[in-house]
DNA sequence: AAAATTTGACCGAC
DNA sequence: GTCGGTCAAATTTT
């Protein structure tokens, strides 16, 4: 069952990495078809898994999915950026499977291990988590003089080495926008840390943040600690603060210019949390649920938003996303509705 | 022209 | 007072 999870996130993976590549492959649609068959062989490859210990037992795929999430992430050694990513996308399916968060890596642990190379060439960040309780450096401030707004959210700090060729002085992608706000000396390290908000802040109200600095020891490693939720590419939230609507459409015309497009791999992203996270009835869901309020994390809000959706059993989801056949063109139509017509919100968000 | 970055000033927590 | 985080005017880039 670890091999269907590893599948699973290895088609997080291949969908994470297109999607940052979306705006690259927009003139190799052969590529971009290749790409998302890949996903999409992936995913029933997954699917079948699944329909096998269904077989078995009803419950046996739900009880081995969430049976030990830490041991679990452990031993995939998950791409603390992927983990990022999944956690904005979907945030509820992330606390279930990895307890985010709580996300912590042993040093010196196989770096690359659960690496995936893709035809899309993109490189595989070789990244390591660490807690953002550690007292080393980076949350030294916190952990000396718990600097506290009232609030403030919290912090989660990744370690992501600089890029293998290209200017190393520049942190990889994540695949977000951010906007430098400022740039700041910090005592007794060696290297200024650098402010960024979401390039969104002001259209979506986005409250995200990071702070990325070059480690002491390691001037090509960076510690990036997040804080704050992204909201801007989250449709059913996004239009909270109801921005002019040629203002959006402004923005999406230059958000899919200039970078990927965040909400079709947030699709993706959802049939994940459908599946894995917040399926209402079982005991993990609700404490997968509580912790998210507890941590901090936008979790009431976010985890009500799919409550009812989520009482869809694993298989039927999986059945719904693939059943229209091996046709890329029509699978991509249900995987990436967003993409295809933009019509994600109306699909899925039931408004009044 | 608009967007992004730079950088000194400012502010609140200690 | 110091320090880290943010603001905002000036500057650079697109």
């Amino acid at each position: 069952m670890d091999e269907t999870i590893s599948l699973i996130l290895h088609g997080c993976k291949l969908a994470k990495d297109l999607e940052l590549n979306l705006a690259n492959l927009a003139s190799q649609p052969e590529i971009f078809s290749r790409s998302c068959e890949d996903i999409i062989r992936v995913f029933i490859n997954a699917r079948e898994r699944l329909n096998v210990h269904q077989q078995d037992t009803t419950s046996y795929t739900h009880h081995m999915l969430f049976r030990e999430p830490r041991e679990l992430q452990q031993q995939q050694n998950i791409d603390p950026s992927l983990q990022e990513w999944l956690r904005t996308s979907c945030p509820s399916a992330m606390e279930t499977l990895f307890h985010q968060s709580q996300v912590l890596v042993p040093e010196k642990t196989q770096m690359g291990s659960g690496d995936f190379v893709n035809e899309l060439g993109s490189r595989s960040d070789h990244v390591q988590a660490i807690d953002a309780s550690d007292p080393g450096r980076g949350s030294s401030s916190s952990s000396q003089r718990p600097r506290r707004r009232k609030d403030e959210a919290e912090r989660r700090t990744v370690r992501v080495p600089a890029q293998q060729f290209g200017n190393t002085e520049i942190p990889p992608e994540d695949g977000f926008t951010w906007r430098k706000y400022g740039q700041k000396e910090i005592l007794g390290s060696r290297f200024p840390r650098a402010y960024y908000r979401c390039t969104h802040q002001k259209l979506y109200h986005c409250l995200a943040k990071k702070q990325v600095q070059r480690l002491d020891d390691d001037p090509y490693t960076f510690e990036v600690a997040y804080r704050g939720e992204h909201t801007c590419h989250m449709s059913a939230t996004a239009p909270s603060i109801p921005p002019p609507a040629t203002d959006i459409a402004q923005e999406m015309a230059q958000t899919m210019s200039a970078q990927p497009q965040p909400s079709a791999a947030t699709s993706l992203a959802r049939w994940l949390e459908f599946s894995l996270g917040s399926g209402g009835s079982a005991g993990c869901s609700s404490s997968s649920m509580a912790a998210g309020a507890g941590s901090g994390g936008e979790g009431p809000s976010t985890a009500g938003r799919y409550s009812k959706e989520a009482d869809y059993p694993i298989i039927d989801m999986a059945d719904a996303m693939f059943n229209s056949g091996s046709s890329s063109t029509n699978s991509m139509e249900f995987i990436f509705p967003s993409m295809m017509e933009e019509k994600w919100d109306q699909a899925s968000d039931k408004k009044p």
